[in-house]
DNA sequence: AGTCGAGTTCTTTTT
DNA sequence: GAACTCGACT
């Protein structure tokens, strides 16, 4: 139920868009707002997307210039979605915007301007496990014992507190006192070792997510005259999905948009990120920050039946009063089916209420690919999983091993990333590692030494693989490997700037790593097949920066063989990663108390983000919403009984109906 | 001292 | 299935 949409209708010339006519009256209005500051309360469903992308399209024709527009998103997805809705709109190439999320564009502004903040154009970027195990390395040489006490916390915890107190702005110590007071007597320790990791990272010239906002946040305070220019630059500041944005994030915008040109688009109801920071207190004291805001709200929901936003708008007002802004999604879809609420005994017969119910739906007309199973965490998909691939239904799933993140894949790059940055002690060891006999203890090792002989001798790094003194530390049954991959990386090293990065990454391919790969996977061919995609990515960069950076910040985009967006499949999805998208079927599974609430929410009292999370599932479904939960949970090792979660409790009980599962043979 | 293999224990959510 | 621990082997 789109509004009409004239995409495409003049692919040569782009003839003026008639605003007025594409556009509600809620949607115009926010649209064509005069410049100042500006909060858009966009309910689930409402065009919010379609908004953002018109707003951009509004100031295009209205003689603003691409460049002097900064569009910050969530995802990747998010940010190439739109602007290639405005390309197809105004005919305005994507690359003329400042557009993506926070993260890449601290990495863009870094690349340009660190080396004020003592960053050279060429930082890699780690990712949560390598800045987690880098973490992890630099505690263990400061404190040798700390990790045999088995009361410490383990590397991750550090790593979120940490995390947490620098994506929050505040002191580690506070974040201990407030949510991890248990270890009240190591804030001292943790804050030296979160001291040295900053340290450590900087030598090394690497950055971890955080580091991205962090150093850019420093950057433009420490200098006026570069906080300005950003400020006079970016005439319009657009920010996506606001109520997730959390206090670094916030302060950044504030700065950016000192010149009150702000329009943040957001609810607060769908806020879901507060784990890793978001603070919906954003989005409610957006007007305090900015005088003179104008608030817009677009409540008209174009996507889900009367049916379906009468269970959501039941959760938003079993919300505690006073916690969000006041809203109802109005429908203007005509009635269809009630939602219905599936108690099975298990999750098999969940997943084959589920297969079952979809028979049903063929015959009217559905198919696979309109049709989504919501769940809370990956691991409640299992059944799902094992009795699709039984009976041989296709499926996405968006989840698990990422493809950037498999272990193959993140071997290549790190040759890569260590070819520019020969000081990256993480690339180093992830493909020393590799190596027989060789560890983290002899990867370290080799990595001072080889920067020694590098400056003793006054060679590149990389040619100090080949000088005797390191050969000689080299494992005996390393020695042929190392040969090889010393031959490969100087291969590589002398094709940087004159090579294209999709011929670098050819020749790392083609190097030590193919003959290393074949000897260790059975399905070694099924590798080099996703390495072989990794050239073609390639293919899209003249910058190897550019790429290296991607590859690190691009991890839910997939490989070419996964595009084809035809493919007719189930989709598997968590919550999380389901929003911003829609299903004309949804199934929600595993409502349960213990797995959605998840059992950790409750223990931490985390109920209403819980809640609005399950609001955000709901609120996928355009024609019909199945919620079932299975009476038992057969992992964990006695079998548990469950109850029904609180949520189905919390709704009124006329807004669904109860489908028991021995009535559902015949549908 | 450090690597490697076997066995155990869990994971919410993501840039 | 991967991340960690532990004991054996170099």
């Amino acid at each position: 139920m789109e509004l009409p949409s004239s995409f495409n209708e003049s692919p040569a010339g782009f003839s003026p868009i008639d605003f007025r006519a594409e556009l509600n009256d809620e949607q115009y209005a926010a649209v064509s707002a005069e410049p100042g500051p500006a909060l858009v309360l966009a309910g689930a469903g409402s065009g919010k997307t379609r908004t953002l992308t018109y707003r951009v399209a509004w100031l295009l024709t209205h003689g603003v210039n691409p460049w002097e527009i900064l569009l910050l998103t969530f995802t990747n997805k998010a940010a190439h979605e739109m602007l290639s809705r405005v390309e197809n709109l105004t005919g305005v190439a994507m690359h003329k915007f400042w557009g993506g999320t926070f993260h890449h564009i601290g990495q863009r502004v870094l690349r340009i301007h660190g080396k004020a903040i003592g960053l050279e154009p060429h930082f890699n970027i780690l990712d949560q496990s390598d800045a987690e195990s880098l973490l992890n390395a630099t505690i263990r040489e400061d404190d040798k014992n700390f990790f045999k006490n088995k009361d410490n916390p383990k590397t991750r915890v550090i790593s979120d507190i940490i995390s947490l107190a620098r994506n929050t702005l505040l002191p580690i110590d506070e974040i201990i006192d407030n949510r991890y007071n248990y270890f009240e007597h190591l804030a001292d320790k943790i804050r030296h070792f979160n001291h040295i990791y900053q340290e450590c990272k900087l030598k090394q010239q690497v950055v971890d997510f955080d580091d991205l906002l962090d150093h850019w946040l420093k950057l433009l305070r420490q200098d006026e005259v570069l906080a300005t220019q950003f400020q006079e630059r970016f005439k319009h500041i657009l920010v996506d999905e606001y109520q997730d944005t959390n206090k670094i994030q916030s302060e950044l915008i504030d700065l950016l948009g000192l010149n009150h040109q702000i329009m943040a688009v957001g609810d607060d109801a769908q806020c879901i990120y507060t784990w890793r920071g978001a603070n919906f207190e954003n989005i409610m004291t957006f007007t305090d920050r900015h005088p003179g805001a104008v608030i817009h709200k677009i409540e008209i929901n174009y996507r889900s039946t009367p049916e379906i936003l009468n269970l959501a708008n039941g959760i938003l007002s079993t919300q505690p009063l006073g916690t969000g802004y006041r809203k109802e999604l109005r429908a203007v879809r005509s009635s269809n089916l009630i939602p219905f609420v599936v108690p099975v005994m298990d999750g098999k017969k969940q997943a084959q209420f589920i297969m079952k119910r979809m028979e049903g739906l063929f015959d009217q007309g559905y198919q696979l690919s309109d049709m989504a199973v919501l769940y809370r965490a990956h691991h409640h998909a299992i059944d799902m999983q094992i009795e699709l691939s039984r009976a041989s239904i296709p499926f996405v799933i968006t989840s698990g091993v990422r493809f950037f993140e498999q272990a193959h894949i993140k071997d290549l790059v790190s040759q890569l990333a260590y070819v520019y940055n020969p000081q990256d002690s993480s690339a180093f060891q992830r493909f020393t590692c590799l190596l027989p006999r060789v560890g983290e203890k002899t990867a370290s090792r080799l990595h001072r030494l080889v920067l020694e002989q590098s400056g003793e001798k006054n060679i590149s790094p990389i040619q100090a693989f080949s000088v005797d003194e390191v050969i000689k530390k080299v494992p005996v049954d390393a020695q042929e490997d190392w040969h090889d991959l010393a031959y490969t990386l100087q291969d590589m090293a002398a094709a940087v700037g004159n090579r294209t990065p999709k011929e670098i990454v050819k020749i790392t391919i083609e190097g030590w790593y193919s003959s290393y790969i074949r000897n260790l996977y059975s399905n070694w061919s099924d590798r080099i097949d996703d390495l072989e995609s990794l050239v073609g990515f390639a293919h899209r960069f003249d910058d190897m920066t550019e790429l290296l950076s991607q590859l690190v910040l691009l991890n839910s985009e997939i490989s070419d063989r996964d595009v084809d967006e035809d493919f007719d499949a189930l989709r598997l999805t968590t919550v999380h990663q389901a929003k911003g998208l829609e299903f004309p079927i949804v199934f929600i599974i595993g409502l349960a108390e213990g797995l959605f609430p998840n059992k950790r929410a409750m223990d931490e009292d985390n109920l209403d983000e819980e809640r609005r999370l399950f609001y955000v599932a709901i609120t996928r479904a355009k024609d019909e919403l199945y919620l079932s939960y299975p009476m038992i949970n057969e992992y964990g090792s006695p079998s548990m009984r469950l109850n029904p979660s609180r949520f189905l409790d919390e709704i009124d009980r006329e807004h669904y109906e109860i489908l028991r599962i021995h009535e559902t043979t015949d549908w």
